[in-house]
DNA sequence: ATCATATACCTAAATTTCTTATGTATATAA
DNA sequence: TTATATACATAAGAAATTTAGGTATATGAT
């Protein structure tokens, strides 16, 4: 609610990791998981998700299925080969990421501490 | 390097931090202390960093002084009452996020877990 | 001398990513 | 029939960054 302008650069794995878990998704699901896995305090608004969602289509990460489910359509998105590899790559950059930010922010730090 | 672009949001976090543990800090030598606590990996550009700097001046978070140093200006930065404040807000805020953004990545974590 | 690099500040245009607002449509519970 | 949930989507605007440029001094190397 307060803070998700730290979002900013982490949507993307976190739309590949959620179908990396889960073979399929689709866009309502995936923020209803992020709501549900945060209790709330994460809420990935549609007007990111969906932008987000079709720009990894069109770089060939995830793959579209559309499927009827009581006359409602929902377009479920997999991971593609390229996708699979991706999650790897994403996940590795995003820990990196959060462990030089503990490396500036807990000055006191010890090596090979867990994340 | 490649992962910059995850920093979006936590600049300010990070700027407010470092000030909380130096007192005074000018902004190239914010940029090299980033630099020097992620082995190089995170470079604050100075496009970002003033910016944000001004910007916190301007919300009455940090306040500055000039100093002269072999003919150089050096403009130092310190937090005021209200930055020491923000210091805790932010950072609480930061940890709050990163630990969603486990819950949401790893699946098996356990309630507990260090972070 | 002069050239590159380091130090030290700054701004502006462009880009990316997100929020906010809006639109469409069906199902269901009040 | 009205509100809420489900399910997709786009567009305008805001915010944070990158990229690129500018100014100026100090210093080590050619």
């Amino acid at each position: 609610m307060s803070n998700n302008n730290l979002i900013k650069g982490s949507l993307q794995t976190i739309i590949l990791k959620l179908l990396e878990e889960n073979e399929k998704m689709y866009g309502y699901e995936i923020t209803q998981r992020v709501k549900e896995l945060t209790a709330g305090e994460i809420k990935i608004t549609e007007g990111a998700l969906y932008p987000a969602l079709h720009k990894l289509e069109a770089e060939g990460l995830l793959s579209t299925e559309i499927q009827q489910v009581d006359n409602r359509v929902r377009k479920y998105y997999s991971l593609t080969k390229d996708g699979q590899k991706e999650v790897t790559s994403k996940m590795s950059e995003l820990q990196g990421f959060v462990e030089n930010l503990q490396r500036i922010l807990t000055p006191d730090l010890k090596p090979g501490f867990n994340i």
